[in-house]
Order: structure tokens, then sequence, then C-alpha cells
DNA sequence: CGTCTGGTTGAACGTTATCAACTTTCGTGG
DNA sequence: CCACGAAAGTTGATAACGTTCAACCAGACG
């Protein structure tokens, strides 16, 4: 262990689990912890590490990879928060995805060899760098671990396709319930406060995600504060009924009752 | 062989390859073509032959599966065309994509054991089955073909990814535009006519698709035709302007010069 | 021949984008 | 630590694009 373990101090996402739980969830990354519950040997866990290993830091705003470029790697987030976009033919981008520690990048390369996105760092963040043909190897000598790696893919063509559904037939109030709803429940899922958020993108970003204006985004939050189902504070968020809020997302209850 | 291999007799898509290589390619599926190039040898064709020689016809309008059936199977479009799409709470549908022959079904299912859409038949058609723990054992004896199931479902999250950006800041003529070259170049990779296409859906479903309704698809029809980019008789369409319609598409051109 | 489904066309409306002015926050160097 | 400038966010007025509602048309089918 090169170093120890940081998390966001800001107090945003404070673990809501001990320490020892959390030193066992990082410690090696997002792919270990998948394939923890599917009871890999020890023997295999070690060769799994091996291959996985490698960290790199990525300042605020450095890009992990860029469109085009040769794809060798996957990447793990162990710490922070990055954003993936494709740039359009005119210049302008298009946000795919926030991803946060424990997820993975690059799923989407390894069809054509190479990087169909950018991804930028949204803070100053840390990633597990997991070289993809060494993984390739391992899969023939783990099958437990291809297995979870399938269900990782699969992840991320449901979670894009619901996105398609978000902006295909969402109204705006819609949209951004289901992003906090989105958000905070993958934050739970990793053992964080799901109330409370710090936002690590600008509105501008969430709108482009949203396929909505800065502007929009801006009135959204002020609605939203007004309706009682949100606290904001620049960039600090605390949700205050999520019931109604998923409510909205689902499409079962309009904005205004 | 248990029976012969018939094509849609209507003319739309003739295949522009000779009948040796239509059988070829389609006489065992996608999957088995996928592998082609990659080189198998006989032994792993025959094995692999023997997960995906089942056949199963879906009618015209009849669902292959449906949300939240259990997921056992992959399948292959090898007649006919399919849409998916995920039904809303509240009742309403959206669609996430039009599959044709050739393409697989059901790659979203895997993560959660279940399936995330119903697959309905736009047509009369046949697919292949693939009985998805039969197809894992293979993995493990044929890298090759694991390697090439990885690509695919690699290219599955980049599609989904570039409708995420259509959805996400196209306007609509731009939208539409990259909807008949994405199906035009889809044919065209399967060696089917590209600039003649029948269209297997209806105009409800294209705007479904593309986040609009069904009366601005039919403005944005009528539009394309006096601008002479097409020419449009019920579902059958001839693109006589191709190269405009990529730049349209790609934004580097807007509709009105 | 009437009905039904799918598609087209027109007019009015509404949601969200755009444009513009303004305010707040943040980072940096004095 | 403060002050400044730049970046990010807010708010209002106006406009545009696509929706909605409605009437109408064409082909398919009993």
């Amino acid at each position: 262990m090169e170093e120890p373990i940081t998390f966001s101090e800001d107090g945003a996402h404070k673990p809501v689990f001990s320490l020892d739980e959390l030193r066992t969830r990082c410690a090696n990354c997002n792919l270990r912890e998948l394939c923890l519950p599917v009871g890999l040997s020890g023997e295999d866990m070690d060769r799994l590490d091996r291959v996985i290993r490698k960290r790199q830091r990525v300042a605020k705003g450095e890009l992990l990879y860029r469109q085009d470029d040769p794809f060798l790697r996957l990447f793990a987030v162990r710490v922070g928060h990055f954003k993936t976009y494709q740039v359009t033919h005119d210049g302008e981008q298009q946000i795919t995805g926030f991803q946060m520690p424990g997820e993975i990048l690059g799923l989407d390369a390894i069809s054509s060899g190479k990087h169909q996105c950018d991804a930028k760092a949204l803070e100053d963040s840390e990633v597990c760098e997991i070289q993809y043909s060494e993984l390739e190897a391992l899969f023939v000598q783990i099958p437990a671990l291809l297995r979870q790696f399938h269900r990782l893919m699969s992840q991320e063509i449901t979670r894009d396709q619901s996105v398609m559904l978000l902006l295909g037939n969402m109204a705006s109030e819609q949209r951004f319930s289901a992003f906090l709803v989105n958000l905070s429940s993958r934050y739970a899922a990793r053992g964080y406060a799901s109330t409370s958020l710090q936002l690590r993108m600008g509105r501008e970003e969430i709108g482009n995600y949203l396929g909505l204006t800065i502007e929009s985004i801006s009135r959204l939050i002020a609605k939203f504060k007004k309706a009682g189902l949100l606290e904001v504070s620049n960039r600090e968020v605390r949700i205050l009924d999520m019931p109604r809020l998923r409510e909205i997302a689902s499409g079962s209850r309009s904005f205004d009752k």
C-alpha cells in the first residue's frame, strides 16, 4: 500500500460504513470489490490485484484519455469524479456520463480499439489502470471475473438506455428529478450519504447532460427549492423530499401537484 | 439445415452479394458470421454452431421477450426487423433501438438477469436463440469468440451513446438525417442496398425513437422531399443526396443551405 | 361501401432556448 | 488578507421550435 486512502474531506460524502469495510472495498478498486461477493479464491484475488494495482493521479480539468486515443487500458475511479463526453463535428460537446468512485471508464472503446469520448476529471482524482490485455488473460483463468465483467458491460448498456429514455420523452422537471435520484442512489449503493450531496459538475454540465440549457437548470433549481424539494447552496444539495422527487422522476406525478 | 433460407421478397433489400456469400454469412447467424474474420478452427465453428442452431419464428407484432422476463438467451436476428422499447411508469414507451438481420438482442439483460425492455417484431421475423449459459461455456474454450463478444457489447454501448448525442443536442432535421444515415450504413455493412430502403417502422415509431412527434416526422419528410434529398412513398425511401444528408447529420451544414 | 388505421397538413399554443443584464463566487496576485 | 478580474450562476424578456389539437386524406379490409 503505497499511500493512505484519502476521501474528500469536505464532509459531503462521508462514507457510512466502517473504516475496515472501506479499506476492503476500495483498497484495490472496483473490479476487486465487485468480485468479492462472487467469492474469488485468495489466489485469484492476488492475480487480479496484480493486474489492477497501477494507480494514476489526474488533476482537475485534466483528460484521462481523449477521443481516438488507442484503447489499451480500462480505468476504475478510486477517488474523485469524471465526466465523459463526445465532441460533435461542429465542436459542441455532449456529456454521456458522470463517473464516481468505484465506476469503470473506457468500456465503449473495446469495439473499435479507440476511445469514443474524452474523459475529464471534474476534480483532483485518482484511478486504477487496468491493462486490458492482462485482464483478458485473467478471464480464461477466472470465470467468475469474466461473468462479473459481462455484468458490468451490460449495466453500462442499461444505464445508457435509461438516459435515452430520459432524453427522449421526459419534460425538464422529470429529467432533473431523474438526474438527482440517479446520483443519489449511486452514492447510496457505494455507501455514501444519499440525501446530502455535493455536485461535482457545474450547471452547464448538468444542462448539457440533460439536453437542457444552463438557464433552464438554474430555473429548475429555483423552482425545486421553492417547492420545498431541495435545499441548495452553490453545489451543495440536500434532498428534502425524496419520495416526491422519485415520483416526479418516475412520471407517476407531475411537478405541480 | 431444417428449412430454406428466406429473405423478404419485396425486393427492397436485395442482398448485393452472391448467394454463396449469403449462405456463408447467414446460414448460422450473426455470431458465427462475426467470428469468421477472426478465423475460428473448423472444430470451434462446429461447437459454436451447436449453441446457436435453434431457430424461432416471431410473427409481426409478437413479442420476442418482455420487460422483466428472466434472461436465459440472447437472440440474433436472422430475418426481419425488431424494435426494443422500455415502458415508462406512466405507460408511455420509449424505443431504444431497431434491430435488423445480423444484430443481437438481449445484451442489456445480462447485468440484472432480467430483460430491461420489450422486443417486438416489426414484421414476420426469425431469430437464432443463443443459450447464454452455453455461450459462456464456449468462451473459456474459444478466446476469439470471447473477444468478439466483448466487441459486440462495447459496440452496443457506443451505439447507445451516439443516440444520447442525437437526443441531447441535435435539432429535428439533424436527428432525422442521422437516423437515415445510420439505417443506410447498417444496411450497407450487411450487404444490402443502402440508398433504397424500406422503413419497417411507422412514422410514430420513428418519432418516438428520435424524441419527436409523428407530425414532426411527417413534416420533416415533406421538407426533405421538397429539398430533393429524398424520394418517399409510404415506407419506401430512396436517398437522392447522400452527401448532403451526411453533412446535415454531422452538423457540418444546416438544413437550409 | 363504410370503417379503421396510418399518415398529412394547418393553426394555435407552450416549453424551452436565446439574448442580455446582472450578481455571486472563486482563484490569483498584490 | 484583501481586491480584482474571470468564471459561474441567476433572472427577466422575447422568440423559436416543436407540440398539441383538429380536420382531413388515403389505402386496407371486412
